[in-house]
Parts: C-alpha cells; sequence; structure tokens
RNA sequence: GCCAGGUUCGGAUAGCGGCAAUUCCGGCUGACUGUAAAUCAGCUGCCUUAUGGCUUCGAAGGUUCGAGUCCUUCACCUGGCA
C-alpha cells in the first residue's frame, strides 16, 4: 500500500491539498486528528474550512466533493478515544483492499508516531476505576507507588505529570493482569511500519502561521461556532473533555458569559498560538519529513512532483 | 490655577531603604511509549555559561554606607474643585 503522510501544525491548509492530491491521484484521505474524530465538532476543529464545497456526512466518514475522507466522526464528545483506538479504527478501514494511495493528513504528532511503529503502546487497556482513583492521590504518593511497583520506569518518568504517572501505574498494574490477547493486539495494527510511506510536512513562518490562525478564529467566532457550541451543550458534551480544549474552551466561555467576545477571541488565539508552537516541537524530532514552506513559489507543483515520484517509484 | 493619585523590564501589575526587582499575559525552548487540541517542564535586561560582571524602575538633582522605594524641581497622564 502505497501511503502518503501529510502533516504539520494547524492552518497549513493540510485538508485542502489533500483534498486536491486525492483527486489528481485518485487516492483515499484518512484523518490524523485526536478532534475531528468527533460528532457534532465540524467548525471548532477545522474539519473543512472552504465554504464553497459540498459536504455528505457518513459514520466515520464525510464525503467532500465526492471524494470520501476518513476519521471524521467517529463517535460522540463523551467517548474517550486514545490512540490505540485510532490505530483499530485506521486497521478496521482494511485500507489495503482499496489498492490505491492512501494520504494520511493532520495534526496530531503522536498519531503518526503510531501510525509509524515510532511509539509501541503497551497494549495494556485504560482502567476507569484505577485512574479515578489514582487521581485523588497527589503527585508525592503517585510517585511512591510508582518507584515501589515500578522502580526502573519511575527512573525515567516526568515526575511531575500527574497524568503520565496515572498512565504508568495503569500499565505496571495491567501488565500482569490484563489478558495476553489483549496485550498483543497493538501488534497487528503496525502493519504501517514495513511500508514505506512518504512523509510531507507543511511549514511556514511562525509569523504567518499564527497570521493565518488568527484570521481563522476571527472568520469563526461567529454564529457558526456559537451555533454549534450551543448544540453541544444541549447535547450534554459540555463538559466532556474535547469539548474542553482549544478553540473550544473560549467559546463556551463566552456563550456562558464568563467572557467577553473581546477576550474569548483573544484567549483562543493565544492558545492557537501555543498548539502550534506545541505542534512543531512535536514534528521537528520526527525522522524522514520532506518540509516544504507553503509561501514559497511553486508550492503546489513541487507536492504533485513527489507525489508522483513517489508513486512511480 | 489649586488639591489628590499615578509614570517599573513587549503589555498589565507588585514593590512604602539592601533588588536585576513580584505576579499574570504575551513570546521563546523543550518533554511525552494507550487522555496528545490533553498533560508537564525550563527560559524571557545585557554579558554565549555563572554561587560572577555590567546597566536599569519618566528626567535632573539631593539625603544616605546603600534609593524603584525618602526629599526637591521639571515633564507627561488620571480624578475632584475652579
Amino acid at each position: 500500500m502505497k501511503a502518503i503522510l501529510l502533516l504539520g501544525p494547524t492552518g497549513t491548509g493540510k485538508t485542502s491539498l489533500a483534498l486536491r492530491l486525492c483527486k489528481e491521484f485518485e487516492g483515499l484521505i484518512v484523518s490524523v486528528d485526536s478532534r475531528q474524530v468527533y460528532k457534532h465538532m465540524d467548525v471548532g476543529t477545522g474539519k473543512i474550512r472552504d465554504n464553497n464545497v459540498r459536504i455528505q456526512k457518513g459514520n466515520g466518514w464525510w464525503k467532500v466533493n465526492n471524494l470520501k475522507i476518513y476519521g471524521f466522526d467517529i463517535i460522540t464528545p463523551d467517548t474517550t478515544f486514545s490512540s490505540f483506538d485510532f490505530l483499530k479504527y485506521v486497521s478496521s478501514l482494511n485500507l489495503v483492499k482499496f489498492n490505491k494511495p492512501v494520504f494520511f493528513v493532520g495534526g496530531t504528532g503522536f498519531y503518526f508516531d503510531c501510525l509509524l511503529g515510532n511509539v509501541r503502546l503497551s497494549g495494556v487497556e485504560k482502567n476507569t476505576k484505577l485512574r479515578l482513583d489514582l487521581e485523588k492521590q497527589n503527585r508525592e504518593e503517585l510517585n511512591a507507588k510508582l518507584k515501589e511497583i515500578d522502580p526502573i520506569r519511575a527512573g525515567s518518568i516526568d515526575s511531575k505529570n500527574k497524568v503520565r504517572l496515572i498512565r504508568a501505574i495503569e500499565i505496571s498494574i495491567g501488565r500482569n493482569t490484563s489478558p495476553k490477547e489483549v496485550r498483543e493486539q497493538f501488534s497487528l495494527l503496525t502493519y504501517l511500519i514495513a511500508q514505506d510511506p512518504l512523509l510531507l510536512g507543511l511549514t511556514g513562518h511562525r509569523a504567518l502561521l499564527y497570521q493565518r490562525a488568527d484570521a481563522w478564529v476571527d472568520s469563526i467566532f461567529d454564529t457558526s461556532l456559537m451555533e454549534e457550541v450551543t448544540m453541544l451543550e444541549q447535547l450534554g458534551f459540555g463538559q466532556s473533555l474535547p469539548v474542553r480544549g482549544l478553540i473550544y474552551k473560549s467559546a463556551i466561555s463566552f456563550v456562558k458569559g464568563e467572557l467577553s467576545k473581546k477576550h474569548a477571541v483573544e484567549r483562543a488565539k493565544f492558545d492557537l498560538h501555543a498548539y502550534i508552537r506545541r505542534q512543531q516541537t512535536y514534528f521537528g524530532k520526527m525522522k524522514g519529513i520532506n518540509w516544504l514552506d507553503i509561501s514559497e513559489n511553486g508550492f503546489d507543483n513541487k507536492i504533485s512532483t513527489l507525489v508522483q515520484s513517489y508513486l512511480d517509484g
């Protein structure tokens, strides 16, 4: 299977580029985005930023101008979704059978690393009861506990990061208690490792990325986003984790009257800037990415040429 | 014109004699092995590094071993009386 991974920070035009390439090379698109997997979260996750487009929505996919995008609308926002769930989902698509090039496009670096097999997941499932219990404890207690049951991991972990500590303890306990079949399940999902994918990274100057992000926030912070947020609250998803991040956090504060529109918009922009920085840090350490500057002349042709030669090779 | 309050490192704020100087925002760098749009860490006056040096708190003088902090004058801003 030919796989083209199209990644980069938010607002670099990955999706529209993917649509263009998908049409040009008769491929498929899989979204690699930890928030676009959620139903009812379209505007704030920037699923499609172009209004002049025909959209048809399905369960786990959208059709945009008749081009299919997988990885959208898989679940509702009250469901937790992890990188492992993402791998399972991609696996379930059985992409090989289409015999077409697949464009994996998105901004969630960790998911890309999972797809590529750069990170190997432990195979230990989440234990909600244990997590609730551990969340009540402070960092010192969690560190002590981890040191007791897994001294090696305790030596390498970020001892100040509670989320990490809880997961590390969960893994240590789960290794001994969860069934072997479950733990080995992840190994079935790393079929992409054996492939030789093409990695394309979209980037640009910080100032440009910030400017585009700001313009996008300005454009959505009107009725479209407000309707979406109101709907999410009505459906009872207002407190769900995915609705508490980035754009949605400030949009909800505005709808609730906790923030003025001006401050909510400002907050959203600054949060996006920080997100862009984090994405660049993450992608920056990934190996083998062909970086392309979106503001460079001949950008579109360059991309097409790269994809063409990859598919020919 | 008189009275009161203010002017601090990109922005906002703390500081009422020992200060390179608080906090928040912004900006920058980084971590991450099933929450990754989450979670966590560091830097942000200059000297590449400092338990080191240098230059700073509207301006100019003064008091003091020592001044962002006290005094005087000037400049600008805000509120009250005219």
